[in-house]
DNA sequence: ACATTAAGTGATT
DNA sequence: AATCACTTAATGT
């Protein structure tokens, strides 16, 4: 039984599994690595069939701030209006762990848009859930403070990571979070003492999920 | 032993 | 919440 029919055999039918099949290019990235860079054409689109991707936005600076995290059965939003409109990425994608991904050429996701209607209302419902996950992340940043944000992205790591030891620095966290170190060391010591978290050097356990 | 990197802390804005 | 300046602790060579 192969990973397209575990993850998507519910949604799709027979039909559009096979021709996924046929037209899909099997992927296998190791953690940490960059598979859309801001500026990409985006000439495919990914299905996730297994582990996590990390979508941020950067500023003219270099500055990086996480957005959402996608996990196994996810899509890009990003590539799906890319591929229609023939636009340039403004996102960048990063792999959170070792990722297994089906690319398909992004004329034929247009062509199954009205060949089957199980592939429309995945098309759909994933830009609804992008939506969601991007309001949530605009909340987050807007109405949060720090602390919450924090904690929040450390369960949202722990839980794309299925691990509540993180593998990560302070200073990794404070540019995913787009401040400073200093602040993020803070603000864990306050989360330790509050029983939320342990913390380590280059590791966090999340105790409080 | 020395250099580098991660993390903790007080003070200031 | 950000920045500076400094300390301490762990790790690499």
């Amino acid at each position: 039984m192969n990973q397209l029919t575990v993850n998507f055999g519910y949604l799709f039918e027979d039909a559009l599994i096979s021709e996924i099949n046929q037209v899909g290019i099997h992927k296998k990235i190791v953690a940490d690595t960059t598979i859309i860079e801001i500026g990409d054409y985006i000439k495919s689109m990914p299905l996730l069939l297994n582990g996590a991707i990390k979508v941020l936005r950067e500023d003219e600076k270099g500055d990086e701030l996480v957005l959402y995290y996608l996990e196994k059965g996810d899509t890009c939003a990003m590539t799906l209006s890319c591929c229609m409109g023939q636009a340039k990425s403004k996102i960048r994608a990063v792999a959170e762990t070792d990722v297994t991904l089906i690319m398909l050429p992004k004329e034929k996701m247009a062509e199954w848009l009205g060949k089957y209607k199980t592939w429309q209302a995945f098309i759909l419902q994933s830009y609804h859930n992008r939506m969601d996950e991007l309001l949530d992340a605009v909340d987050t940043i807007a109405f949060l403070k720090m602390d919450e944000r924090l904690f929040k992205y450390l369960k949202d790591k722990a839980m794309v990571n299925q691990n509540d030891e993180l593998i990560t620095t302070h200073k990794q966290i404070s540019e995913d979070l787009h401040t400073s170190r200093v602040v993020i060391s803070r603000l864990l010591k306050k989360l330790e003492n509050e029983g939320k978290i342990q913390l380590f050097r280059n590791s966090i356990k999340v105790v409080q999920l």
